[in-house]
RNA sequence: GCGCCCGUAGCUCAGCUGGAUAGAGCAUCGGCCUUCUAAGCCGGCGGUCGCAGGUUCGAGUCCUGCCGGGCGCGCCA
């Protein structure tokens, strides 16, 4: 519909560009919106006010003369002219009654679009180090990034999901040594922990299970292991310099092959807890790729090759640096240390680059709102490869924090100490933890207030949405009860019975829908929709408590319970890419 | 200090990218169950859109400067 009257305006202004009292503009942007308020019916235009200075004429003229000439259509129903200028188009009452069966029709198409034309987008969300179990934090992203590739999807773009495993890192290194250390304390070897290794509860896990596959077949005496090792943090020493001696007599002493294996092994663990508990959240990926395998492959050393031939590389101090101030980066950047070893950032350039050339026509990656420093020198790198940085949207997402009886919750992933996506999982549930991820602007800070996500009273936003959807399938189970008889083609002929403002506003609404689902998906905004629905949610209430749906006049009756349909269909629709459940019964 | 994000009702937030009288939820106050689920509906109260300038027919929205909050500024990832 929306469609329809941006095509007359559009011949509107061609006619009176033809009668020379407009300039032509081929190029020009006509706003379409739907009204504020319905007293402004359907869509408003202000184009005229738009336009109405460089044709020297105040804007309620002009608006008449393009409505003059508008062509006449069967959608329209009136327009007037309000306000300053605005056109005003009220849609007829015929156009929203075949609607319903529409929808009912299209079913669990309804909503979708073609307007992504196939394109190939690939979404990369949490991509967490496996380090340890995901945690509240992560949820957020992972929720978000789901949502946003969901919404493509919908609209008609050919989505690819991806993690990106950082499993080349020194922080992996940490984690094999403090996995391996609580190992050796299995076997009663006695040593204390180191101030900066990984305390969590499943490093203790990790290290059992270990045990028991391969016995004491790592085992060393915990004499040969501290023998002449730096002081640690309590004893006045620096706590990074003493981990990374740890590691290296890790390594010394298990020698590279065994060192290896249980990298791996904890790295598969940690790996495959995070794919189970994002699977428990709703939340799959087409693909998991390594960081390991960019460098195993020589990808990493590939793509500073390229940039060293381009010109862009320099030596200082030892170390091989990037000059990605020439493309507005605010300072140089090392992608090869001192001690020549690649930085996380030449992996990062070599991820990019292998994206792009993948054939996606468009990568989004989504982080946490702190790592925005980083965007810079990824697009710089881009760039100066000759590859187009525009193709590259990073999505932004904010942390979230937890209440709990009005209390922040505080967390730290080295202590230990933080609540897991898990956790919250178990505590509030999926559904709510799901919608309430996303229902904020994903820049914005979240309040997660856990005994709101738990309580099941009509506080909660989740609860709205989904009893609705609860009450139009009990509605079908009395239609059922009282021995009347529907199905969908029942609905089909008998629209024109729907003339009650609660109807015509359900309609109205439900209308709206695929606009929803395709601004939503085109601005990376999930909440819009979280919003829309608790909207429809709130015009089906009403309706509810406004009318009679089993009444007995059959065309009434079907025409009401095709409506309803209609209604539970978007509701499950929408609550679906938001990845939560629509509920038959609450 | 520099960069990015944010500041809208008592609280948590929308505001369709510059349009009409700034909207929801929660809280609070009042009303509605012999009828399809009251996890619901209807109504009331509640605002200097952080402050001050500027741009224009028009600014919560864009620009500048302050004030206040968050994050970032590693040869970590």
């Amino acid at each position: 519909m929306k469609a329809e009257i941006h095509a007359l305006l559009q011949q509107a202004l061609e006619a009176l560009a033809n009668d020379g009292i407009l300039e032509a503009n081929a190029e020009l942007n006509i706003p379409v919106e739907r009204g504020r308020d319905d007293s402004h019916g359907d869509f408003a235009s202000p184009i005229a006010l738009a336009l109405a200075r460089s044709a020297r004429c105040n804007p309620r003229q002009l608006a008449e003369q393009i409505v003059e000439r508008l062509p006449s259509s069967s959608v329209i129903g009136k327009t007037e002219i309000a306000g300053p200028g605005f056109i005003n188009f009220t849609i007829q009452n015929g156009a929203y009654q075949s609607l319903a069966s529409e929808i009912l029709q299209a079913d669990t198409r309804y909503g979708t679009s073609t307007l992504g034309e196939k394109q190939r987008i690939q979404v990369e969300f949490v991509s967490a180090n496996p380090t340890g179990p995901l945690h509240v934090g992560h949820g957020r992203g992972a929720a978000y990034g789901a949502v946003v590739a969901n919404l493509l999807r919908a609209t008609g773009h050919e989505v690819e999901s991806e993690y990106y495993v950082n499993d080349a890192g020194r922080q992996m290194d940490i984690l094999a040594a403090s996995v391996w250390l609580r190992y050796l304390q299995r076997c009663s070897e006695t040593l204390t922990f180191p101030a900066n290794g990984y305390r969590g509860a499943y490093i203790q896990t990790i290290a059992d299970e270990l045990h028991n596959q391969h016995g004491e077949a790592f085992r060393q005496p915990a004499k040969r292991v501290l023998k002449d090792l730096p002081a640690d943090e309590p004893d006045g020493g620096d706590k990074e310099t003493y981990i990374d001696s740890v590691i290296e007599r890790a390594r010394k002493l298990l020698g590279e092959r065994s060192y290896r294996l249980i990298h791996g092994y904890v790295l598969a663990a940690l790996v495959e807890e995070i794919r189970d508990d994002l699977l428990d959240f709703g939340i799959g990926f087409e693909q998991w790729y390594s960081e390991r395998s960019l460098m195993d492959s020589g990808a990493v050393t590939t793509v500073i090759e390229r940039l060293r031939d381009a010109g862009h590389l320099y030596e200082r101090e030892g170390a091989l640096w990037f000059r990605s101030t020439e493309f507005d980066d605010e300072k140089d950047r090392v992608v090869v240390r001192e001690n020549g070893q690649t930085t996380y950032f030449a992996s990062d350039i070599a991820y990019h680059l292998d994206k792009f050339e993948r054939g996606f026509t468009r990568v989004i990656d989504v982080w946490g709102a702190d790592h925005h420093g980083y965007v810079p020198r990824v697009r710089a790198a881009l760039q100066a490869l000759q590859a187009d940085p525009d193709r590259l949207d990073v999505l932004l997402v904010q942390f979230a924090n937890l209440y709990r009886g009005g209390e922040k919750v505080p967390m730290s992933t080295r202590s230990g100490e933080f609540v897991t996506l898990r956790q919250l999982r178990e505590d509030v549930g999926r559904d709510a933890a799901r919608f309430f991820y996303v229902m904020r602007k994903s820049d914005q800070h979240l309040d997660f207030d856990l005994d709101l996500a738990k309580a099941e009273s009509n506080e909660n936003p989740v609860y709205y949405i989904q009893y609705a959807h609860a009450r139009i399938a009990s509605v079908m189970r009395q239609t059922k009860e009282k021995g009347f008889r529907w199905q969908s083609a029942d609905s089909f002929d008998v629209t024109g019975e729907l003339v009650e403002d609660h109807e015509l506003v359900l309609l109205r609404r439900l209308s709206r829908y695929p606009e929803v689902v395709e601004a939503a998906a085109l601005s990376y905004e999930p909440h819009q929709l979280a919003y829309y629905l608790r909207e429809l949610a709130n015009d089906f209430h009403t309706y509810y408590n406004a009318h009679i749906f089993l009444v007995d006049a059959a065309p009434l009756r079907n025409a009401r319970l095709g409506l309803i349909n209609a209604t539970r269909i978007v509701l499950r629709n929408g609550l679906t890419l938001l990845g939560v459940s629509a509920p038959d019964t609450m």
